[in-house]
DNA sequence: TAGGATATTGATATCCGACG
DNA sequence: CGTCGGATATCAATATCCTA
């Protein structure tokens, strides 16, 4: 009765990845839509589509959970538009839900699973990581490898080129999570590596991965710092010369998202600068005093929110300040955007205190 | 709350392939 | 042959987390 389920599940245009359901045909379709979130930590909500036999297997919209079959593909569709997501911190910290009207979507980037923006995060790290793909060269060599595992027991020892190009790929696709995974996220990654190829498996290694655990830690400082250089800045926030007057230590107060915080810390929208921003942000003061304006504000206030993260990340405004700087997030019309801006109203609190 | 384990940045060492 | 550059690895100094 029980019998677990195996399923193809479509990301995303040349995303398709497995799922198992162990305990069988979920109970309800929102039970599996769940699932398949918290499995690939989409952040976003979505509805899912089966392949309808009497139609010629197109995609059809599911309304059972009876369509579910073993070995089944489901499509995911996304519910909301990526600039909605954007603009909220996350699902977990807002205590209500709040609605916001998009503005101009004339720099949204489209949202397919494969190629996300890099300024940008719509997933939450997932409970099962799936490897990906790497070159066809690569691939080749490691399934070659994996039969030659599989029938002699022998261990690949990868070569230095191999190697590199396992962790580039591996690290591109952690940084689309986070650019500071734990210790126990680089685990998780090395652990779905030597499972999916057997023969990276390493002798020695008390779960047959460290190696590849710390190569990722490497690996992973070591991006950072070539993004640092770029002037990423996620990344740049957290780097010395940043660091103001006595706290520059390398290790000391690293900024990090929040659990489950999405667009943390947003590069500015495309062709903008901290520049021109700052002039935006003095353009609201003006736009303020004028009536019936509030929709000019919203979009301005939307149009800065980058810069207005980063003015928080990195220099921990006074309340006074950061209130005289930004007026219009404390009108009673923004009221649901400091909601949005929570971990600044964190951040102002945590300065008032002190 | 003390202290050991582990994490951070940034500088640097080491290795290796590309190129002239 | 030398040297340049990229990738990986290591180090120092320090912060922070975890556990008892």
């Amino acid at each position: 009765m029980t019998s677990p389920l195996r399923l193809r599940i479509i990301l995303g245009e040349d995303d398709a990845r497995k799922l198992i359901l162990p305990a069988g045909t979920p109970v309800s379709i929102e039970d599996l839509c769940h699932t398949v979130k918290t499995s690939f930590g989409l952040q976003q909500d979505i509805r899912l589509q089966y392949q309808d036999e009497d139609f010629g297997n197109e995609f059809m919209n599911m309304s059972d959970v009876s369509e579910v079959k073993d070995k089944g593909t489901l499509k995911v569709i996304f519910l909301q538009s990526p600039q909605e997501e954007n603009v909220r911190t996350s699902q977990s910290q807002a205590t209500e839900s709040v609605s916001i009207s998009s503005a101009d979507t004339d720099d949204t980037e489209p949202i397919s699973s494969s190629g996300s923006s890099p300024s940008s995060r719509h997933w939450v790290w997932p409970s099962v990581f799936t490897v990906p793909q790497f070159s066809y060269e690569a691939e080749f060599e490691l399934e070659k490898a994996n039969t030659a595992c599989a029938n002699g027991g022998t261990l690949l020892n990868p070569s230095p080129k191999l190697k590199s190009q396992i962790l580039e790929r591996l690290a591109e696709e952690i940084y689309k999570f986070k650019a500071y995974p734990t210790d126990s996220d680089l685990t998780d990654v090395a652990e779905a590596l030597v499972k999916k190829h057997p023969c990276l498996r390493e002798q020695g290694s008390f779960n047959g991965c460290y190696g590849w655990k710390i190569s990722l830690k490497y690996k992973m400082a070591n991006l950072r710092t070539k993004l640092r250089g770029l002037g990423c800045t996620e990344v740049t926030i957290n780097s010395i010369k940043n660091k103001s007057g006595d706290n520059r230590q390398a290790a000391f107060n690293v900024k990090k998202p929040k659990r489950a915080e999405v667009n943390y810390c947003p590069q500015h929208p495309k062709g903008q600068t901290s520049e021109s921003l700052e002039q935006e942000r003095v353009a609201i003061l003006s736009e303020l005093t004028k009536r019936n304006n509030d929709s000019v504000v919203s979009a301005k206030m939307e149009k800065t929110f980058s810069y207005r993260r980063q003015e928080v990340l990195q220099g921990q405004p006074m309340v006074a300040d950061f209130k005289s700087r930004w007026p219009a997030l404390f009108t009673a019309r923004e009221a649901s955007v400091v909601k949005m801006h929570l971990d600044v109203a964190c951040n102002l609190c945590f300065v008032v205190q002190n």
